[in-house]
DNA sequence: CAAGGTATGTAGTTAAGCGAGGTACTCGAG
DNA sequence: CTCGAGTACCTCGCTTAACTACATACCTTG
């Protein structure tokens, strides 16, 4: 039923996900993993090696905030993420930029 | 006013753009770029160290057949690309594939 | 104190786009 | 005839991002 993800379709746009999913609340790693895998029906399924380089190349540009917290029901320490203002910002060009390229790619099918 | 194509973007969807255009008839490669240019005013701007690797990617993959012919109007000869059957069929897959993704995106706003 | 689940982290591989360069052919100007 | 400009194709090496596989650490439970 599910064709699986091609990987090269998410470079690029892994960091739009991420900042799409954050906007709606302060989030931990795994938990940003489950969440996308169950708003896409298991499509979006990010490896960890992915994510974390992912949310540590967005805390380092600045787009996101992060803060160890214990966990409620015992288990190791969480960090949550939360968007900074930066990280606002950036979302609505990359949503912005995502819409573009979307367009241009309807629009060389229509051209004839 | 054009905002500059993110380079990720592209990634894993230059196969996609070069099928959609080459679904319409043969052409070699700098008519290529300058049809991707044409069809999306200069948003897209493909750089041969980009296109002919891939062009050779997918005729190797069989979803392109190319064929050496004369310029008509004298300069060096032209590689001219026609999608073979793999390639059509290959295109409506990414597509599919594509649009997938799109909703994908798309159901992460609205999921609640 | 081992075992299992949860959670974060990273080293090394792979793949694709790109910048910069090279080759080759044609034509017109000097 | 040669030189430069224009067209067309090709490739090497760099960079970057996702992935595989592993490593570390903590907490609970038996």
């Amino acid at each position: 039923m599910n064709q699986p993800l091609d990987p090269n379709l998410l470079k690029g746009n892994l960091e739009l996900i991420l900042l799409t999913i954050l906007e709606e609340g302060e989030m931990y790693g795994l938990e940003i993993i489950n969440e996308a895998q169950a708003r896409t029906d298991g499509y979006f399924d990010f490896k960890e090696g992915s994510l974390y380089p992912a949310l540590h190349r967005m805390t380092q540009a600045g787009l996101l905030v992060s803060e160890f917290r214990e966990s409620d029901l015992g288990g190791p320490r969480r960090k949550y993420y939360t968007l900074s203002e930066k990280g606002q910002k950036i979302l609505e060009k990359k949503h912005a930029e995502w819409q573009r390229f979307n367009q241009a790619i309807d629009g060389l099918r229509g051209a004839r």
